[in-house]
DNA sequence: AGTATACACGAACAGGTGTTCTGTGTCAAG
DNA sequence: CTTGACACAGAACACCTGTTCGTGTATACT
């Protein structure tokens, strides 16, 4: 659920004089220039109401960069009602919106300890805790899906750094070949690898092709969730 | 009638960076950022052929505003046919409409060889050859983009696995502590590094944090792009 | 009543940023 | 050889600029 305010005169204020000023100058304002032509005397007002701005989308943000904003093409069509293009694609892509997922976020995942999910279960969501994935990019079910926040270096065997995203769905058993989170009994650690049962044993394969897998006690092992995929963002 | 010098290396270096800075950020570089692109340690170097470049009149600068500079139209019309190449990618921006990105797979990214895009640059892609990504998911500008399948084992360094996609965006340049695909001129390897530069040198940083960073001159690289993010999705 | 949220203001701070000044070396013309 | 224009380096300075903190004021909801 979203709970898009409309632009207040300001901010529409604001996103007017950002426009021209690019389009006059070949760059962006700055705080101040902003302020002074929305007759805002403080900085930190301006810095506020451009949060605002770039929540909702139409602008973007470089942080602690002098003049780094720039106006998203959602911004810039209200201004330029000239420049559409393609109509052709238009349908495709309508068609595709409606399978855009929307997968919770709902805690991290670390070496220490088995999985947090939060006690209430799935519930309500803010909108910063979630993330959105095109269907197609997911295969088979689409329930049950869930994503985790990488905490610490503890996962490189398994090629996942430090704050990379992990879409995973519930799961207590794992098919051959898979990578699921599992849990470590003997080790109270939580890892992320290749599965696959062998007898009474498991065998469990790091990603990192440069590294031997090994042999757990079936006992031993608690699978967590299935792997779907990784996301890692770079700065 | 004024004496016209014909452009130094470092004029027509500057003038290069300045153009393709604020094609890839939307904003003119400042000073300091000019100084590290072309090898110049003092402001007042810049500041100078600044002037110099001035006064033949292919740039315009505004005194005392911070990134106060603009190109000409006749400095712009030296980089007319690399525009023409960027203006062929805004078709990607076309298809973002909605908040669905349709990013164009158009090739794969090894070591032993620059990045390949097809010869008939953007233009028409199958529905298989597209990613879809939320554009909530992609931050900075949503042109240029394009996406990369890797091959082989060769970028384990940078915590990407054989098979995971990269989604890039065309860049010259690059800032600190952005991750880049990088070209070695020196050993014929494309590699993705974070990147910063460290004055007449550039500095490496594997992404996977047990390994050391390493420096190489800068006139021996050649940015391919930016690494937006890095997509595994697993069996 | 109290609590939470959105919005606004002013001040202060740290680092960014353009400018300026002094000094050094090169090279061709006088 | 001397001179002066040219190109460059380094440091210092003053202002610019984004960020953050504490505070205040409405409005809506419990």
């Amino acid at each position: 659920m979203k709970k898009s305010r409309p632009l207040s005169d300001r901010q529409k204020g604001m996103l007017k004089y950002i426009w021209s000023y690019v389009n006059d100058n070949g760059r962006p304002p700055t705080i101040r220039e902003i302020g002074s032509a929305v007759n805002i005397s403080s900085t930190s007002v301006v810095n506020y109401n451009l949060q605002k701005l770039s929540e909702k989308g139409l602008l973007e943000r470089d942080a602690e960069v002098s003049r780094g904003l720039r106006l998203t093409e959602q911004a810039m069509s209200m201004y330029e009602s000239a420049k559409e293009a393609v109509v052709g694609t238009k349908t495709a892509v309508a068609e595709a919106v409606g399978s855009l997922l929307r997968i919770p976020l709902v805690g991290s995942i670390a070496a220490g300890k088995p999985i947090d999910l939060p006690d209430t279960g799935y519930g309500i969501y803010d909108d910063e805790d979630m993330v959105e994935l095109s269907s197609a990019m997911i295969s088979g079910r689409k329930d049950g899906l869930f994503a985790l926040r990488v905490k610490g270096d503890s996962m490189i065997d398994a090629m996942v750094n430090d704050g990379d995203m992990v879409v995973m769905r519930e799961q207590k058993t794992a098919e051959n070949g898979q990578m699921v989170a599992v849990w470590l009994k003997k080790d109270d650690t939580t890892t992320l690898k290749y599965f696959a049962h062998e007898g009474n044993r498991v065998k469990l394969t790091p990603a990192n092709p440069t590294m031997e897998p090994f042999y757990v006690n079936a006992k031993d092992v608690e699978v967590q969730g299935r792997v779907i995929m990784v996301v890692r963002q770079t700065p």
